[in-house]
DNA sequence: CTATTGATTGTTCAA
DNA sequence: TTGAACAATCAATAG
């Protein structure tokens, strides 16, 4: 059962008034920098395996939850695959997503922006839950990964 | 068969 | 302020 509750977002409503003007977020004021080099140009591959290699299930420390991007993508993946049966792989979706993402006004991405922010709250409260679970008693992983038993 | 890569942007941490 | 890294996903590829 994991998840994927997700089912239906069920408009949680997150306060929709409560915006009223206050965005936590400052998004703007992305004219004069340009991006610097293009974001991280040393990133490139060399980063050795920096992503997940498979499942990895962590029970223990929270992972980052996913941008507003990513929850784009979700839906977007379905539409894209839908209009494009033809295509496959992320890849294409991931440059369409991003090229669209772009055209999309700040109204369509502030829904995305407001889930991402719940599951930062969330997040944040995972982790204050998990740091509480490690003063509780269970010292595990620390540093050192001498050993890894299971 | 198994593991890794690739491509997208957003968010966070450290110096 | 900026770099650096990682978040999900799934086809394709490498070994």
């Amino acid at each position: 059962m994991a998840k994927k509750a997700k089912g239906s977002h069920s408009a949680s409503s997150p306060s929709t008034s409560a915006s009223s003007g206050k965005l936590v977020l400052r998004i703007k004021s992305n004219e004069g920098i340009k991006r610097s080099v293009r974001q991280t140009n040393s990133r490139k591959k060399l980063i050795a395996k920096q992503k997940k290699k498979k499942q990895k299930i962590d029970a223990k420390k929270p992972k980052k939850p996913p941008t507003a991007f990513f929850y784009f993508l979700e839906d977007f993946r379905k539409e894209f695959q839908e209009q494009n049966p033809d295509v496959k792989s992320m890849r294409d979706i991931g440059k369409a997503c991003g090229e669209k993402w772009k055209t999309m006004t700040y109204e369509e991405k502030v829904q995305y922006y407001d889930i991402a922010t719940e599951k930062r709250a969330e997040f944040d409260r995972a982790v204050a839950e998990f740091n509480k679970k490690m003063e509780s008693g269970e010292f595990e992983e620390s540093d050192e990964e001498s050993e890894f038993e299971e």
